[in-house]
DNA sequence: ACCCAGGGTCATA
DNA sequence: TATGACCATGGG
């Protein structure tokens, strides 16, 4: 379970010219892709978008109003994206936190780890999640792990299985620039291929990473696993 | 009918 | 520290 220094920047470099740029984050404000990243717990990007999209007709995509709306109203808008009354809740309390530090211009200026710290401590806000706003709505050289993450570090032999989720990020990290467009374009990347690749099936050297599994992919033990 | 989605909280051992 | 229940819609 471990990796050479170089394989991860070679994993990120073969998605990329696999799949192209993917452009994320898809949203057209700091504060919308906070909204996204909240929303999209556990659930289909497709479903938060009609959430989004349901916030945005009523005026309700900001902290202000989200903060003005009751709790049923406002879990009745986001129920396409599940999780309806949990997430209302989470978008309140973030919200809330969000306000009393005065915005996304206050925020802007708080160094990277205060700011991870102070996300993580607000209801709802788990590592994840902290990272996409982090990453996405900052623009800060935060690397987004996620459950593709884990899954492709361990079918690649890189990674245990149930890697914590800071240790993956740490050694993932290590192996790359600190470079935010390429933290923004490798976890889109990840997310890309994991959908591209997992339900069909592929042969293994029909997969773009198919020359990084340091196993060869010739036993079958990773047949269609990436 | 079943599985899974761009997770996190809370209670329990 | 580490499991397990729970939250809920929509697509394949």
């Amino acid at each position: 379970m471990s990796s050479t220094p170089a394989d991860y920047l070679l994993i990120y470099q073969r998605l990329l010219v696999h799949y192209g740029p993917q452009g994320w984050w898809p949203g057209e404000t700091p504060f919308e892709v906070m909204v996204g990243a909240i929303l999209t717990q556990n659930t289909a990007w497709q479903n938060v978008a009609r959430a989004i999209a349901r916030l945005q007709a009523v005026g309700c995509l900001d902290a202000k109003p989200i903060l003005a709306c009751p709790h049923e109203d406002l879990a009745e808008l986001i129920r396409p994206a599940g999780y309806f009354n949990v997430k209302a809740r989470r978008l309140q309390a973030y919200c809330a936190w969000y306000q009393d530090q005065g915005g996304f211009d206050a925020l802007q200026v708080w160094p990277t780890a205060t700011l991870r710290q102070a996300l993580l401590a607000v209801h709802g806000i788990g590592p994840e999640t902290a990272d996409d706003i982090l990453l996405y709505a900052f623009a800060r050289p935060i690397f987004v792990i996620d459950a593709y993450t884990k899954r492709l570090g361990a079918r690649l032999g890189l990674c245990a299985a149930k890697v914590k989720y800071e240790t993956l990020q740490a050694d993932i990290v290590r192996q790359l620039p600190l470079d935010v467009a390429l933290f923004n374009e490798y976890h889109a990347l990840i997310v890309r291929h994991s959908k591209a690749v997992c339900r069909a099936k592929p042969l293994c050297t029909d997969c773009c990473l198919w020359a990084c599994c340091p196993h060869g992919c010739r036993s079958g033990l990773h047949y269609g696993l990436y």
